[in-house]
DNA sequence: GTTTGCCAACCAACTGGTTGGTTGGTTACG
DNA sequence: CGTAACCAACCAACCAGTTGGTTGGCAAAC
């Protein structure tokens, strides 16, 4: 992280990174803005929406609070920025369901314990936005939804009807739960030995379930 | 829900419930730490810990302020004894896992469903107390899992060892998934007719791989 | 090639409103 | 009559968002 602005603003800079902090630094809004998205992510995910401090996020950022609002608005406005972010990555990083399922909700469940970010921001705009309404980017959120539903369908050689639809939220579920109240996760299993054991026989469990689940009868 | 308390304490009573806003009132301090549990659960379960506002939830009990530092301490200490309240009440009412763990499924996902305040409280829990640390009561909490996974493993004629606790986790996740992002489980149906309908199927599609997960092979 | 003028990017300092918690006094009741 | 329950008023800290001013960079003018 690169960090600029004139030497006497010490109240938004690491001093540590006081090679980089000097007057002359090029001005860069898109990286400014990248700065602040990037640093917003970390602040959302660990404090929610409303728990998150937008001076804390600049300071991160390397960057005056203002720019928050030059850029995005408002703090609500910068959180829907980063969610559309997340998101988008989310999707490239896993791609559509294929082929073999349980290895599909294998690497889902893989993601979540590696990267909870995604997941936390999930479960505070879902605390946020209460049970009425929708969520911001409704439309395009319901259609990347359906474009799964559909892959999810062509995997099992069915019709994308409702059967299919359950299904997709039953494995995205048994991947995700887990790493959803990770704090139950532990509780359940401390009593044996080894936790990394347990997370793997966990995961084992997952898939077979899924293969099950999956299988006609 | 009754009010106490004398006429000229305007700021802290529904007036609207002025017959029962009478100098006289006996004192009742159970009943104010009652009160005060009840409009807590209902402001945390909105809220969160953070989001949760002391004046708010002492306006909804009819009493001061002051008197949730009298009975519990600080915000953080009603918090945990509401957690404390709402997990008894949960055990409660929900049983053990017994004989036909479908339906004990089917029962979660319906509790969930009707009475989302748990699932809520839970989540808010969670982040809050992030990855690192335990939550408060751990041992209590501990018992009371270990003791889940033994009902269960008694039904499944199992041991209770690894496979039984993960087994666990697996029937929690299908039944209270669903609930945990509403708006995804939406997301998802909304293409789908009546959405009462869409659920129905959503509850066969968990009670059924439940019966095929338990099932031996 | 250099000066000039303009604008967007940037910042420090400020503000009005809010909030968890406290205090000093009042009242019910055993 | 003493004590515990209760209350209104208060306070210091905090915080999202604003403001007025500064500066880097670029393009037009020279």
């Amino acid at each position: 992280m690169t960090v600029r602005g004139t030497l006497q603003t010490v109240g938004c800079r690491d001093l540590s990174l006081a090679f980089d902090t000097v007057n002359g630094m090029p001005r860069d809004p898109s990286a400014t803005r990248a700065e602040l998205l990037a640093a917003a992510r970390d602040e959302f995910a660990a404090h929610g929406v409303g728990g998150a401090r937008v001076a804390r996020i600049a300071e991160r950022a390397g960057v005056n609070k203002e720019r928050i609002y030059g850029h995005f608005g408002s703090k609500e406005a910068l959180f829907e920025e980063v969610m559309v972010d997340v998101l988008h990555e989310h999707t490239a990083a896993l791609g559509l369901p294929s082929g073999d399922l349980a290895a599909y909700v294998g690497r889902i469940y893989d993601f979540h314990r590696e990267n909870p970010q995604l997941l936390r921001l999930l479960m505070w705009e879902a605390l946020h936005y209460g049970d009425q309404g929708s969520l911001p980017r409704h439309e395009e959120r319901s259609r990347h939804y359906a474009r799964k539903v559909q892959a999810l369908a062509d995997a099992l050689d069915a019709p994308a009807d409702v059967h299919a639809a359950t299904m997709l939220i039953t494995l995205i579920g048994l991947a995700a739960w887990p790493s959803t109240l990770p704090q139950l996760t532990g509780l359940i299993l401390e009593r044996f030995d080894e936790p990394g054991k347990a997370s793997a026989q966990l995961r084992e469990q997952l898939m077979e379930t899924t293969r099950r689940m999956v299988g006609d009868r």
